[in-house]
DNA sequence: CTCTAAAATGTAAGCGCTTGCATGTACTTT
DNA sequence: AAAGTACATGCAAGCGCTTACATTTTAGAG
């Protein structure tokens, strides 16, 4: 009773009460199919009765594994975002795996501190976000012998579970350039370290080559992630001489934003103006009108990319390269101009 | 060369490198002041020459902290938390900590079971969210000797950083009574596990009892938190016999679900209609019309979390309570019935 | 220049667990 | 009954670092 108070159970005391040894102990703890029944439950017994619980630290020190997987974001103050890690984080709960989310807001140097902290504390494997990486982080990634998984884009120099961003880009320009749209604004996200934004804008741009017309830098805008991103990137668009008859949008949240402008000035979507996003958020189909969207299915990449980490760790092989389905979303924000 | 290859470099290398002691090198990284100018300078010319990367595991084994802090939330898949608890992370990471993050879903027992998690983990501190909380996680806390802190709410048995709740919902509620409502709805989350919520209904009905009327149940509706909760809630409230002429939601989310709900219904907001929420969601500016709601300082509350915990770790005294501010922001979404 | 106190550094004992190897035990097989 | 096999458990050496304490160096005082 008072030899023990205050102090923290060790795996020793287990193994005295159990009558057995510490092996026995860390044994029915990490491998318990090769222990005895009867031995197996009187351990079982002791770990109850003491209410014993391992220190994490002790076992990733003499095992070499943390049970972590490291995930380094853009930012989580996006639903896109948000969403997947979201998924990822229950995804490896399940398996007793635990996530360590960490953010740089765009910001490449602290990505790769992000990278190297995560590493020290020895995470078992590390998911990031897209292809845009300072060379010295990639050279991290490089250096280190745990795997590793680019999700949201793929590039060959690591295993990557993605989406063709340019191909939603294009799916999304293909369906305005069918309505009959020729004049297409871009109100894009940031490019900068974000190759999902550049690949995007490339995808439209293709869109159109291939259909014969053209996109003016004038009709390409870059905007902050959000609301008020789409607002002032519609305003910024609408100013120019030839004003755009549909307005393609990086994201469902630039979309959202520049509609409910539009709305605002008073211009009819879809009559005087289509709107089209990427991701088909909840609001995409909440909103009035409904936005023309590609859906893009985010949760199954948290999901996919946690039980891919989760295999590569027990020393599977995965896949190099995968991409993930989306499919066009047409609702009431597009239509055919002058209608 | 060839003898150090593929292995991880430990702090011995250094020591030797640098012709030190490896305890010499351990102050470097833990208290450099303690070490002579000189001495401090070979050893960390020796760091970066080696690319040395002390070992997490091995260093909270030794020293028992581990530089994290756990925080466990109902779901990162909200705005709300996911700003709170992104600014959380930053502040954290700018004091060499990082951040546990793990979701429950609004379920108890997985809420326990994190906890432990993170416990063994040695995380240095653990941030809860609210105050409902199943009573062996209760004494899981208080078996535990490190800070553990409970936003969003108060409660007395722990210290707690959050916002009234139901101050916020009848100073909504308040508004809604002076703009002449008699008949107010609520659109609330699923009140089970969730103080916040329940909170804020009563908040409502406080106000309400106050100024000499009621809240009948058929005027309460629970959701799930999200845009299509909002849109179940209005559409069955605006079923009963006396409709209400005003809807409070529990928050913004719900909010802006009802309010497009509404508006698809064909009722016009806010001449038919009154409706406000709580969070003060960046939507909430942007939607039309604009969203009466209350603004809560939730970035600063992740700051200010964050804050309090790394005090707390380094032995201070932390506020047993304390409460943030809040304030009305009257919007288009809200004005007087029948005008 | 010696003596002493303070500052800097070194020594080495763990932190709590895992795991390769040795030992022990219980069956089969011959 | 002896020998071999497979299985179950114990022994003990670390994992890489921190830190109390011992020792050495430095600086200040006389």
């Amino acid at each position: 009773m008072l030899k023990t108070m205050n102090q923290r159970i060790t795996i020793e005391e287990v193994a005295r009460l159990a009558g057995v040894s510490t092996a026995t102990v860390s044994r029915v703890l990490s491998r318990p199919e090769v222990v005895r029944d009867q031995t197996r439950e009187q351990v079982m017994t002791a770990i109850t009765q003491l209410d014993y619980q391992p220190d994490a630290a002790a076992r990733a020190l003499a095992s070499g594994r943390t049970h972590t997987v490291g995930c380094v974001i853009p930012t989580l103050d996006h639903a896109i975002f948000a969403r997947s890690t979201q998924a990822m984080q229950t995804t490896l709960a399940q398996a007793g795996y635990q996530l360590l989310v960490a953010s740089h807001e765009y910001d490449p140097v602290t990505e790769f501190e992000l990278v190297r902290a995560l590493q020290q504390r020895g995470v078992d494997s590390l998911v990031l976000v897209g292809t845009d990486h300072a060379p010295r982080l990639w050279k991290a990634l490089s250096d280190w012998r745990k795997p590793t998984l680019l999700t949201w884009s793929c590039d060959p120099r690591l295993p990557s579970l993605g989406f063709d961003n340019e191909g939603a880009a294009r799916l999304a320009a293909t369906h305005l350039l069918k309505l009959g749209h020729q004049r297409i604004g871009v109100i894009s996200g940031f490019t900068a370290h974000n190759d999902r934004a550049r690949s995007r804008i490339d995808g439209v741009r293709k869109s159109l080559t291939q259909a014969g017309l053209s996109l003016p830098d004038s009709l390409v805008t870059e905007q902050a992630f959000n609301l008020e991103g789409g607002r002032l990137g519609l305003r910024q668009l609408m100013c120019v001489k030839q004003k755009p008859t549909s307005i393609f949008c990086g994201n469902d949240l630039l979309a959202v934003g520049a509609l409910l402008e539009a709305q605002r000035m008073g211009l009819h979507v879809p009559s005087e103006l289509s709107i089209c996003g990427i991701d088909n958020l909840e609001i995409a189909e909440a909103i009035n009108p409904g936005l023309t969207t590609v859906s893009l299915p985010t949760q199954d990449l948290g999901r996919l990319a946690a039980k891919s980490m989760l295999s590569a760790i027990s020393g599977e092989v995965i896949a190099a390269q995968s991409l993930l389905p989306f499919e066009l979303v047409i609702r009431g924000s597009t239509a055919s101009p002058h209608q």
